[in-house]
Order: structure tokens, then C-alpha cells, then sequence
DNA sequence: GATAAAAATTAAGGTATCTTAAGAAATTAC
DNA sequence: GTAATTTCTTAAGATACCTTAATTTTTATC
């Protein structure tokens, strides 16, 4: 996808959101260093985390994205990070991608949509303890760089709960 | 996709398991008639369904059929149905596909994940109330159509609470 | 390196949802 | 149209997970 190479990157420090719920959402990040996320806030207030983009991963609210609406969800970044900005310009219609892009575009959204399937089937089926540790065996290295709470959050529990579950393992 | 005009349809009876966990998926499912579900079986034996298919929609374990792996869900229809089979060579890899087919197939993964991605969100940060109001909103004629406790199932929760949940709101 | 801020833990009490079991209602089969 | 099967409901008791609030630990700030 050489329309990567032409951009330009751009450093941001910790804790600044980029996109806003309800926001049209006209970019999406590549994340070159440090970690991004995407998260909702729901009616009570509480933030539940979609995604984490650390290295090499690409974030945005696609369906705002590709189909301008408001964006459902917020997007910051955890860590000071550097990214690059893909704006819809660049980017294209579906129809103007060559072959190769869709391709590729294709293997993403595909990936993606695996791994979203798995984690919904991980909340249907699986208790708090077992998602820990399947988080634990899929994304061992963000275990150590990223707060718990965050964790928690991404996990669909609360932090008092994780660090509840936590204590029990270290027992076992 | 004029790949589906050739193909044969084939009628199923209600209550047919075409793929078992486990199964290499050789076989993608167009539903013109009833409907198939896709769904896991946990550790102590419970359901959990993934995809309703009723007619017009696709099905599949996606991940087996692509990346030719042992399948994590079961496949069954849940009423008489009538299908068209969409085999691994008819389709053939993504290199072998035109352009055209490339954007159905983007924008079917597309909305498949943007839909994934929303039910995520309502595990996350729904009660099963609100679950269950959003699943008559969506798929209101689902609702009359199939058996409670599969919706039940495919929304996280069991049938006696979904009938708690019923009746709790028909109170109101 | 002291102070402030953020993150993590602990514990008590509460609530949403599950489990089990039984009965009522609806559907299917003969 | 009766029996058999499946679905739906009800209710009591159990449990996973949440809420609140206080304490400890870690990290960031000057």
C-alpha cells in the first residue's frame, strides 16, 4: 500500500483524545510508536474499550470513516505516540483502490473481523477469570504496558474485579 | 457476483448440522429460503449462537473456509431451508478474484464487522434488558419468527431470564 | 527526593443474572 | 384429536460480578 509512504507523521503526547463520539471521524491512524485506543462511553458514564493500537496497527471508527456518520466512539492516545494520518482524500472510494489495495484492505478487514469474532464469542462463553487469561496468552507484551484498569476495561469487567481475579490466580 | 448464478441450490430440513466444530469449512451457505444459524458449544455444553442466516444473508466459518483450519463453530439450519453452496474453488483465492468482486466482498466484510462490532459494544455496555429491546428494534421479524430461547442465546443469556426480562417489561 | 497524582488492592454489601426444577402453554407427530 | 415433544414461564436459592469507599502501592511532577 505505497500510499503509506507519503505521509507525513506526526508525534502526540499521552492522553489527547483525537476523535470525539459524535464527531465525523476523516482519519485513521497508523500507529508508528507508542499505543492508541478506541473506546465508547455509555449512558452511565462508564468507558468501555474497543480496541488498542500499539505498534503497526491501524485505528479508526470505520463506519464513520467510510460511511460519514458520527463516530460512535472515542479515540486517544495511552502512551505519547507518533502515528500517521491517512485522510479520506488519500485514501480513496472503494472503486478507485487498485486491485492490490483491495487485496490487502480485504485481508485486513478479514483479520479483523475474525479477531472481533473471537472476542465476542469470548463474552458469550467465558467467565472473567478466563478472559483474563486468554488476554494474558494473546497479548502478553501489552499485559506489562498497559494500566490494569485498561485492561479491565478492554476485558468487560471492572478493575476491582480483575485485580479480585488476579489475587485468586496468584493462589493457584 | 456472478459466480452465484451458476450454482445449484440444495433443500435442507429443519434441524441439519452441515458443519461441526472441528470440520474443516470447505462450504460458504447463500440462505434463499429459512434460516441457519452458526454458534460454539462451551466447556460445560452450552450453546451460544454467533449469526442468524435467514434469507439473503451468507454463512460461514469464515476463518476455516479462508485459512483452511478446523472450524471453532457448528453450522445447522433452524428451519426447512433452501441454500446455494459456494465451494473453495468456485470462489478461489483472494488473488484470483476481479475488481468488482474484491468491493462486494470488502463491503460485505465491512458491514459484517461494523454489525460485529455494535453487538461488542451492547455486551460490553448493555444490560440484558437493553440487549433485548435492541434485538426487537433490529430484528423485529426474527422475533416472531424464531424460538425465544435461541434469541436468548444469541443475546448472553439464558431462556428463564429472557422471560423474566418479558415480563418485567410487559409490567411496564 | 518529597509531594502529588494515578493505579492497584482490599473488603463489605448489593444486584444482575444463572441454576435447578417444576408446571403451563404451544407445537408437532401420529 | 390425543399423545408426545418442545418451548415458555415461574419461583427459590446460588453465584459472578459490581458498587462504594478506604488503604496501599506505584508513577509522575517539580
Amino acid at each position: 500500500m505505497d500510499i503509506l509512504n507519503n505521509l507525513e507523521s506526526k508525534n502526540i503526547s499521552k492522553g489527547i483524545i483525537l476523535l470525539h463520539q459524535g464527531e465525523n471521524c476523516s482519519v485513521a491512524y497508523k500507529v508508528l510508536k507508542g499505543c492508541l485506543r478506541s473506546y465508547v462511553i455509555d449512558k452511565s458514564g462508564k468507558e468501555h474499550i474497543l480496541q488498542f493500537a500499539p505498534e503497526g496497527w491501524f485505528i479508526s471508527d470505520m463506519d464513520s470513516f467510510f460511511n460519514n456518520k458520527p463516530s460512535n466512539t472515542f479515540i486517544d492516545t495511552i502512551e505519547d505516540s507518533k502515528v500517521l494520518l491517512i485522510t479520506k482524500q488519500e485514501l480513496g472510494s472503494f472503486e478507485k483502490l487498485d486491485k492490490e489495495t483491495l487485496i490487502e484492505q480485504n485481508e485486513r478487514l478479514f483479520r479483523n473481523l475474525i479477531s472481533t469474532n473471537k472476542r465476542l464469542i469470548n463474552l458469550l462463553s467465558s467467565t472473567a477469570e478466563e478472559r483474563y487469561i486468554d488476554f494474558i496468552e494473546t497479548y502478553p507484551t501489552l499485559l506489562h504496558r498497559l494500566p490494569l484498569k485498561l485492561i479491565a476495561s478492554y476485558l468487560g469487567m471492572t478493575p476491582e474485579y480483575l485485580s479480585e481475579v488476579r489475587r485468586k490466580l496468584a493462589k493457584k
